[in-house]
DNA sequence: GTAACTTGTTACCTTTTGGTAACCATGAAA
DNA sequence: TTTCATGGTTACCAAAAGGTAACAAGTTAC
């Protein structure tokens, strides 16, 4: 329970350091992207993300939620069912989100 | 000389996996931040960020040359003399990097 | 003659990250 | 009573990333 964003940061007065350790990786900004808009169960982000293994998702939505950017609503029900969404913090990113995909779309896919 | 950007997102439609090949992992950033609006030695850069050592300082900065995003300079003096400095494709980087900045200052360092 | 300066490179080792495959729980359907 | 479905976990292994320390090279300062 002291996982908060705040030991992540403990030694580090750079705000990227920070940043890209809440972000950072092959996979966050996507899976982060994924539920912009949307409450997603994890098989709904895992078939939306065909490269990545099921254990290193379990992982990565583990970290987003302990760094308070995605939040977990697990429900009581066989089979089960998860549910995972953005918080407050996490919906604070869309910004710069919208602008990292539209200049990777516009600098490094477009082909003129 | 097949470096070129086209070759990181050779298969991918992803704009954040073609974004994040070119400015993710721990480093990246920062020096491309260090450069916006300077040229700077390898010295100068390496004493701005006292925590990477040099073997990868060196492995970064050539990635990021045959990415594109920066240019190395360097002069045939001895004792050597090399200078770094941003492309227009690394330039067009700065509205992110500065909302990056920005919202790691305030989401997770700021002490209220 | 020798040491220092600057920007690397190289060899070697450790740590981190990620993958595969097998397994679990439990209620419903066949 | 066997199988399927979902959201994991675990053990084990391979690959990637990163660190340290030693070395290079040629001119200048001592």
């Amino acid at each position: 329970m002291d996982n908060k964003v705040e030991n992540k940061v403990e030694n580090n007065s750079c705000p990227f350091t920070a940043t890209i350790a809440l972000i950072g990786g092959r996979w966050k900004t996507i899976i982060i992207f994924l539920l912009l808009d949307h409450t997603r169960r994890f098989g709904e982000i895992a078939a939306r993300m065909p490269s990545i293994s099921r254990k290193v998702l379990t992982e990565q939505l583990k970290e987003l939620e302990s760094d308070g950017l995605i939040s977990r609503k697990q429900y009581k029900e066989i089979p089960p069912r998860v549910e995972y969404s953005l918080t407050e913090l996490g919906q604070s990113l869309k910004p710069i989100l919208t602008d990292m995909a539209a200049w990777g779309q516009e600098k490094l896919l477009d082909t003129v």
